[in-house]
RNA sequence: GGACGGGUGGGUGAGUGGCUAAAACCAGCAGACUGUAAAUCUGCCGCUCCUUGCGGGCUACGGAGGUUCGAAUCCUCCCCCGUCCA
């Protein structure tokens, strides 16, 4: 059995403390997974991932097809062993890309036409050739395409997606029985359904009607207030099975993180922490900050004073600060590093808090750090 | 001494009669960022007043005068900078 889900505790939240094994290594849940849409995250070496205790990472179906193409990647031994990353790999579809690319695309029910957005060629992209590329790429998670439509949506519009997606879905886990295996890839199927509880529902149900070994919850996050998010997380979750992992996709700030996990959410992924980092905003246990505000040019303490990171153990304020307005590459490395270590350290302390039963206490601390 | 060219808001630099508190870029100040077309984007950026509004007043395109209803823009003189000729 390469991959096995256990619920090793749960938190009177909701939250849930779990394992899932894969072929390339242990996740432990709840989980972080950082965005490495080109085989890269941008700005971090894959040694010091490893050393930042990243347990599993993104990588994006679309992108890798585009460039450099998945059957390169595959001569080349998969994805795993070009990009040297001996840990597990999750690869997204390009159903996000189907939201962020809109202007380039149109949508059919067979699938998705794309312009690149690299060269304008034309490509197709359906449930079954995303499942081809994410085949060969050897990905340990694989994404089922999806349609991720806008919030707010017309309810019709919602509706049309979300049965677009489990169509798609049912089309993805037969070819995957037929050309997959599941001894060394995982397929994840996605609940879509707009900001509509009723929708998600029903979505949530018919696909735990196909029998994935996880789910995903995805659409979330795109405009609508967060207690919708959270409530649409809830009306999702709460149709999954307890013992499959469920992974809430694209989210998100860490106070918004522990909504999550209490809705019982055992995976994210979010560009939050290295696209922030490259704009300067670092996260902290204090909050955010700015490293380029002018209030910084002469503090010698390091970004935060709680934090045990290769940066901040080293580095000043100051210092940064210099470094980000002065454009240098280091910057970026610097930034990513501290922002990709709080968020993997913020979710320890999370299984942490899980393991001993304290989450609600852990988010009152937090909140009131963040006043 | 002479011939050209030029002096514009913190910087570079557009603008050759009203649409100009003055393009654009940079610098500066602040904010945003949620399955990455993002080391990006947005706002502010002369002073001042208030009932914060496509609001009022003041100051501003080397200096001083002039022409004009109106001048960064036209005229006169002066000062300064650059290149070339003596």
């Amino acid at each position: 059995m390469s991959f096995r889900f256990e619920v090793l505790q749960t938190d009177p939240t909701g939250a849930r403390l779990g394992r899932l094994t894969t072929p390339h290594g242990v996740i432990e849940t709840p989980a972080f997974m950082p965005v490495g849409t080109q085989a890269t995250v941008k700005g971090q070496t894959q040694q010091n991932l490893e050393e930042l205790g990243a347990q599993i990472i993104l990588a994006n179906t679309y992108h890798l097809y585009l460039r450099p193409g998945h059957e390169l990647i595959r001569r080349m031994g998969g994805l795993h062993q070009f990009m040297s990353w001996p840990r597990p790999i999750l690869t997204d579809s390009g159903g996000f890309q189907v939201f962020s690319l809109s202007e380039l695309r149109k949508v059919s029910e067979d699938g998705v036409t794309f312009r690149s957005h690299l060269d304008g060629s034309e490509h197709f992209l359906s449930p079954e050739k995303a499942l081809e590329i994410e085949i060969a790429l050897g990905s340990d998670i694989v994404m089922v395409l999806d349609e991720c439509i806008e919030t707010p949506s017309q309810d019709a519009r919602a509706r049309e997606a979300a049965g677009r997606t489990l169509a798609w879905a049912r089309r993805s886990r037969d070819y995957f029985a037929t050309h997959g295996d599941p001894g060394r890839q995982m397929l994840f199927g996605i609940v879509q359904g707009g900001t509509d509880r009723d929708l998600r529902r029903t979505s949530a149900q018919a696909l735990v009607d196909m029998d994935f070994p996880g789910y995903a919850i995805g659409g979330l996050a795109v405009g609508e207030p967060h207690p919708v998010t959270c409530e649409m997380t809830e009306a999702a979750a709460s149709r999954l099975p307890a013992d499959r992992p469920r992974y809430l996709m694209g989210v998100g700030k860490p106070e918004q993180i522990l909504d999550y996990v209490s809705l019982g959410v055992d995976m994210m992924d979010c560009v939050l922490p290295t696209r922030s980092a490259r704009h300067g905003c670092l996260f902290t246990s204090h909050g955010r900050l700015l490293i380029r505000n002018a209030q910084y040019a002469e503090d010698p303490r390091p970004i935060d004073d709680n934090c045990a990171c290769a940066v901040c153990r080293r580095y000043s304020r100051a210092y940064l600060r210099h470094l980000y307005r002065s454009g240098e590459f280091l910057a970026v490395i610097l930034n990513t590093h501290h922002n990709l270590y709080f968020y993997l350290d913020f979710m320890r302390q999370i299984r942490k808090a899980i393991e001993f039963g304290n989450l609600e206490s852990f988010r009152s601390d937090l909140q009131a750090r963040l006043g």
